[in-house]
DNA sequence: AGCACGCCGACT
DNA sequence: GTCGGCGTGCTC
């Protein structure tokens, strides 16, 4: 493990100073380097030699002296962005320590900034000269008139021959004259400045008293987390926009996390709506151009909001005062980026360093949170009402036992004459599976083999739009075959389950007068194709909406009044701790669609099991009491958020050695033992198979106040790991198995 | 991560 | 005899 930075660092490191870099390689230490030629400040970017390489390393403190001084090499150059700020180093430390990766690890996610080596780049820009041109002629006082309307702003060559109609060499004509002037400006610009004192919407009563706590917490300019909780359309945008106005009058920047890139869209218009300007945006949907510029404006401080996917929680923010961590139950801020993180988490701890307040927003929060603002960790804002007149729909269950439907068809009477009356009252209906691809399971009626994936351990999902089967574990895609390959049986081959294209083909059928329109993210090319598509639908141009997970997340219909649950047990089976509180957020999170503007909703729930405790309690809307049931029986099993848990993911070629592997760790389980902790498995993973890779997984659960990471580093430390045999390490596992 | 060093099989 | 497979180890 790392020291951290040596607190008693200097300001500056004298040339030829002895100091400790840290790169992005996977060296699990610090290397010493003689500072370079002027010396350099801690924290500074800098390039290294490495062996024959040279490679991006940041000045972590003065040197270790455990290396012959002889032998040392100097630090090539300081590169031109502003030096990591203290904080920044301190949140990777500490975010390196919970999450049991190495510190270089670490570092890498920080420095993802496309062009970080590159000198200043500069370009050409244009504006008004002194001279007038000797002759003037109607294309060039076009772009005169152009320099004019916009004040002093400069152009590119390509943006003021476009905005003035004409071609570039006009411009070049009057470069020429003395009549435009030609200079050179920095490459990446600072944002356009945000505005926090235009007028915000009139907010409700129960929008302006959160909306005023929030304000109230930023200017403490220190540390607190807040549970913003309001059901969909209770306006949580709205007010946590406000607590961003805050943080941008007191000089300060924010963060607005969002759980999918398809949703930054609609949320940059809302910003550019409320402050005048469109914020910087950081996800892997940003062309590199756009990364840089955001990258070194969030360091100078040319960028006061940023929009973005998890990975912005490691910007070089020069003041972060506020994170808002929008949808904070949503599963994906749980994935790996090379590291195993919760952005939620992360956010909650960058902001504790850097003196930040954290708005975790959510209709459904995650029991954590949830936890957390019941034991007082967390403050709690509750928005009850709904925007406008519009109210929470109604919830009803349709007993699935007693529909009586022919095998392949999903949609039951009731369901159906609901979905009748809203198209005869000119009104949107959202049919609701969370399954993509046509049919999940492709079956031989002959031999009953079922068409799984060459690669990992899951069944390949037909997908008719594309024409093939799809492994939604790996992506790969084979033709679906016309002979089964177990029993050469031909033409035995049957689709077996729904999934939302096929449920689109029953709704075709039985709707015929209907326009459907079918929402997966398969379906669509890209964001902007969905975009539109989401566009079209609010505005009435379908009368159908068949959707999967995709439109459970943040969409807004105003049109759409019912909302039909095909199979709300789904996520229901299995022992996971996790899949009622799953369940309960995403049936309430799609009911919400339904009823948003002034008319009322419904949601009817199809289901097998009615009186299932997770089904009634969403049918009851009672959710304190739902999470407190939920809470009692975590805390019972001993698991997170009242106890600890870490996944030990071990994968490789072959099953034997995994096995082996896994075994060995469970008997040699002494460090754990030493803190109480317990180890379960090897088991195979839930997905045993990926990608051609064996999967094991052992788990191991600890008291809350137990020091988990360290004994699991100590657990690990002797471990030789042969061939191609990979060891990774999941705090806070989203799964209990 | 790269890249070098190093020790065992099928080629000129 | 050599070219080259990728296992192991190093980088200040």
């Amino acid at each position: 493990m790392l020291k951290p930075p040596n607190p008693a660092s200097p300001d500056r490191f004298a040339p030829g100073e002895t100091v400790a870099v840290l790169t992005a390689q996977p060296l699990d230490r610090l290397l010493d380097y003689r500072a370079p030629e002027g010396g350099c400040l801690p924290g500074a970017f800098v390039e290294v030699p490495l062996g024959p390489r040279k490679v991006v390393g940041v000045i972590w403190g003065p040197g270790q002296g455990d290396f012959d001084p002889a032998r040392l090499r100097a630090v090539i150059r300081v590169l031109d962005v502003a030096p990591m700020r203290a904080e920044l180093r301190q949140f990777l430390i500490r975010a390196a320590a919970y999450t049991l990766t190495p510190l270089s690890a670490m570092l890498r996610l920080a420095t993802r900034a496309p062009g970080l080596g590159d000198p200043p780049s500069m370009r050409k820009v244009y504006r008004l000269g002194p001279a007038t041109p000797a002759r003037m002629t109607d294309a060039r006082q076009r772009v005169i008139a152009a320099l004019g309307d916009y004040g002093g702003l400069a152009f590119t060559l390509q943006e003021l021959a476009e905005a003035a109609g004409v071609t570039a060499s006009v411009v070049k004509g009057l470069v020429a004259q003395g009549a435009v002037l030609e200079e050179d400006s920095p490459r990446d610009m600072p944002f356009a400045t945000l505005d926090p004192s235009r007028p915000a919407k009139v907010l409700t009563p129960d929008q302006a008293a959160a909306a005023d706590r929030l304000r109230a917490l930023l200017r403490a300019d220190d540390y607190g987390t807040t549970l913003l909780k309001g059901v969909t359309g209770s306006g949580k945008t709205e007010v946590y926009l406000e607590a961003v106005a805050e943080a941008l009058r007191r000089g300060r920047q924010a963060l607005v996390l969002l759980p999918e890139i398809a949703l930054t869209a609609a949320f940059l218009t809302r910003v550019e709506a409320r402050f005048g300007a469109r914020p910087a945006e950081w996800h892997s949907g940003v062309t590199m151009t756009e990364r840089r510029r955001a990258w070194r404006m969030v360091g100078q401080g040319g960028a006061q909001l940023v929009v973005g996917a998890r990975s912005a929680l490691f910007l070089p923010f020069r003041d972060l005062g506020l994170i808002v961590v929008d949808e904070e139950h949503d599963t994906s801020y749980k994935q790996e980026d090379g590291v195993l993180y919760n952005a939620r988490d992360m956010a909650v701890l960058r902001a504790s360093i850097c003196g930040a307040q954290v708005v975790l927003a959510s209709a459904t929060p995650s029991l954590e949170t949830w936890a957390n603002a019941d034991a007082g960790k967390y403050r709690r804002l509750d928005l009850t009402a709904r925007f406008g007149a519009a109210v929470l729909p109604q919830m009803r269950a349709i007993d699935m036992r007693d529909a009586d439907l022919p095998s392949g068809r999903w949609l039951s009477q009731s369901l159906q004459a609901a979905v009748e009356e809203r198209i005869a009252a000119g009104e949107q209906a959202l049919l609701f599976i969370n399954r993509r691809g046509y049919a999940p399971v492709t079956l031989c009626r002959a031999c009953g083999h079922q068409i799984g994936c060459d690669h990992c351990d899951a069944r390949m999902v037909e997908h008719r739009f594309l024409k093939r089967l799809m492994c939604h574990q790996c992506g790969e895609t084979k033709p679906v075959p016309t002979v089964c390959p177990a029993c050469a049986a031909e033409d035995k081959l049957a689709p077996i389950g729904p999934g939302v294209e096929r449920l689109g083909e029953e709704a075709a059928a039985l709707f015929p007068q209907a326009r459907i329109a079918t929402l997966s993210s398969d379906l669509f090319g890209s964001a902007r194709a969905l975009k539109a598509e989401i566009e079209a639908i609010a505005e009435g141009g379908a009368d159908i909406v068949i959707g999967t997970q995709l439109v459970a997340k943040g969409h807004n219909f105003p049109l759409l009044t019912l909302v039909g649950v095909i199979d709300a047990d789904l996520g229901l089976q299995g022992s996971d701790l996790r899949a009622a509180e799953r369940t309960f957020q995403l049936m309430r999170q799609v009911a919400g669609r339904a009823g948003r503007a002034e008319r009322p909703g419904l949601a009817l729930l199809q289901t097998y099991q009615p009186e299932h405790p997770v089904i009634r309690a969403i049918l009851g809307g009672d959710e304190e009491t739902f999470w407190r049931s939920e809470a009692a029986a975590r805390l019972e099993a001993g698991v997170p958020p009242y106890g600890r848990m870490a996944g030990i993911i071990l994968s490789g070629p072959e099953a034997g050695p995994v096995f082996d592997l896994g075994n060995a760790m469970a008997r040699n389980d002494g460090a754990l033992r030493a803190i109480g902790a317990q180890v379960f498995g090897p088991a195979p993973a839930p997905v045993a198979r990926v990608r051609g890779r064996h999967r094991v997984r052992l788990l191991v659960k600890a008291d809350k106040g137990a020091p988990l990471q360290e004994a699991l580093a100590r657990w690990i430390a002797p471990l030789r790991l042969k061939g191609d045999l990979r060891l990774a390490i999941d705090i806070d596992p989203q799964s209990f198995f």
